[in-house]
DNA sequence: GAGCGCCGATCTGTATACATATCGCAAGTG
DNA sequence: CACTTGCGATATGTATACAGATCGGCGCTC
C-alpha cells in the first residue's frame, strides 16, 4: 500500500514538534503549511487533525491550529500518568519476562554503565525491553502515546544534567534486580521512584 | 463557536458503535456515509479518521474505514488495560478524596443496592466518582478512550446476567470500605477484582 | 479443478473553488 | 483615555471534480 502523503506530513510535524524545533503555541496554520510544503491544504488538515486527537496540536486563534500548550498543572497530571503508567509496564514486564529478556535488560544497564555511551538511546531501550516484556500492546501504545507528548520537555533532562545520568544509572540497576528477582511490586516500587526522579528533573528545567 | 459538522457526526457514529447499532467490521465507506446523512464526503472522512484515532474504526479493503474488530488477544490486552487503569484511578482516589466525595460515593453504592434500580447508571457514576477523585485529568482522559473502546463489549453485561448486579454490587461495596479506609493498595486491589470479574462475565457472553 | 493474470468497478487521495466563521484593529463616542 | 462597534482580512469548513490506488471477479490455461 503506499504511504499516504497526509501520513508523511504527520510524520514530519510530530518529529518537529518532539526535537523541539516546533513549541508550544507556535502556529500551525492550514495554508502557510501547505505553502511551505508545495502542498494543498488537504493532507495537511489531515495532519494537524491528527496531531490534535494525539494531543499535540489544539485550536488557537480562528480556529487555526497551534502546538498544544499545557499549563502546570495538566503537565503534573501528564508526567504522573506517565510515571504510573511505566510502573504498572514494570510491574507487569518483572513477573511475564522470559530469562532471555531480563539477560537482555541486564545488559543494556551494564551497557549504560559504560564511560561515554549515548545515553539517551540506552534508557530507551531499557524503557523498550520493559514494554514488550509486559506483554500487553494496548498498554504499549498507550505509553507510546504519553511519552510522545512529554517529549518537548524530557529530551533536555539527560544533556543538561550529566549527573542526572549517574543517578538514572543507579536507578536502572534498582530496577533490573527487582525484575531478576520476579518481584513485581518492587519493579513497580522502582519504576515509580524512576520516574519520579526524572519529572523533578524535568520540573526544574523548565521551571515548575 | 458554532458546532463543526464533523465533530457532530462523529459523535452520531460513536454513539451508533458504542450502543451496538455498528459491529465490528460493518463498513464505514465514505461515499456511503456521505450519501446517509446527505453532506459531501470532507466532513465524512474527519470523522471517520477521528474514530480511527480514537481506535474505533481501521482501514479494511481498499483502504475504505470499517468498525475495528479485535481478535481475542487484542480484547484481552484492552480490558487488562482498561483495569488496571481503573485499579491505580481507584488507589489514587482512595487517597486523594475529600470527605463529602467519599461521602457521596457511598451513598452512590447504597443507592446501587436499592431494588429495581438502574444498575448501569449507577455503577457509571460509581466509577465516574472515583475518577474526578484521582485529581489527574489525563488519567480521566485515558480511561473515557479505554471506556468507549469496550463499550460494544461491556453494555451487556447487566442486562444479560441478573446475577451479575449482585455480585457487582458487593465488589462495589468492598471498594468503598477500602476507599473509607482511606487504604489505597486496597482500593487497587479491590477495583482489579472488581475489572476481573466484568471481564469474566464479558469474556463468556462474547465467547473468549 | 486449480491457479494466474487482467480488467473494470469501487473505493479513497488530493486539488481547488466557494462559503462563511472568526477575529484584530481602527474609528467613533462618551 | 477607555470602551464599543463595525468592517475587512484571515483563517477554516465544506462541496465537488479529477486522479489513481486497490481490489474482486471472470476468463483462460494447464
Amino acid at each position: 500500500m503506499l504511504k499516504r502523503t497526509a501520513d508523511q506530513i504527520y510524520e514530519t510535524l510530530l518529529k518537529r514538534i518532539v526535537d523541539g524545533n516546533l513549541r508550544p503555541g507556535d502556529s500551525l496554520g492550514e495554508q502557510a503549511t501547505a505553502e511551505e510544503f508545495g502542498l494543498s491544504r488537504t493532507p495537511i488538515r489531515e495532519a494537524l487533525q491528527r496531531l490534535s486527537n494525539a494531543g499535540l496540536a489544539e485550536r488557537g486563534s480562528r480556529r487555526a491550529f497551534v502546538v498544544r500548550r499545557m499549563d502546570q498543572s495538566e503537565l503534573q497530571d501528564l508526567f504522573e500518568a506517565l510515571g504510573e503508567l511505566e510502573a504498572l509496564v514494570a510491574r507487569l514486564a518483572a513477573l511475564r519476562m522470559t530469562e532471555i529478556e531480563r539477560h537482555a535488560l541486564r545488559d543494556v544497564v551494564a551497557e549504560g554503565e559504560a564511560p561515554g555511551v549515548d545515553y539517551e538511546a540506552v534508557n530507551a531501550r531499557f524503557h523498550e525491553i520493559l514494554r514488550r516484556g509486559a506483554r500487553n500492546a494496548m498498554l504499549s501504545s498507550l505509553l507510546d502515546d504519553l511519552h510522545r507528548r512529554t517529549m518537548p520537555w524530557r529530551g533536555a533532562q539527560f544533556r543538561a544534567r550529566a549527573d542526572r545520568v549517574t543517578s538514572s544509572q543507579a536507578e536502572h540497576r534498582a530496577l533490573l534486580e527487582a525484575v531478576l528477582a520476579k518481584d513485581g511490586d518492587l519493579a513497580h516500587l522502582r519504576m515509580r521512584e524512576h520516574m519520579a526522579a526524572s519529572m523533578r528533573v524535568v520540573s526544574e528545567l523548565i521551571g515548575i
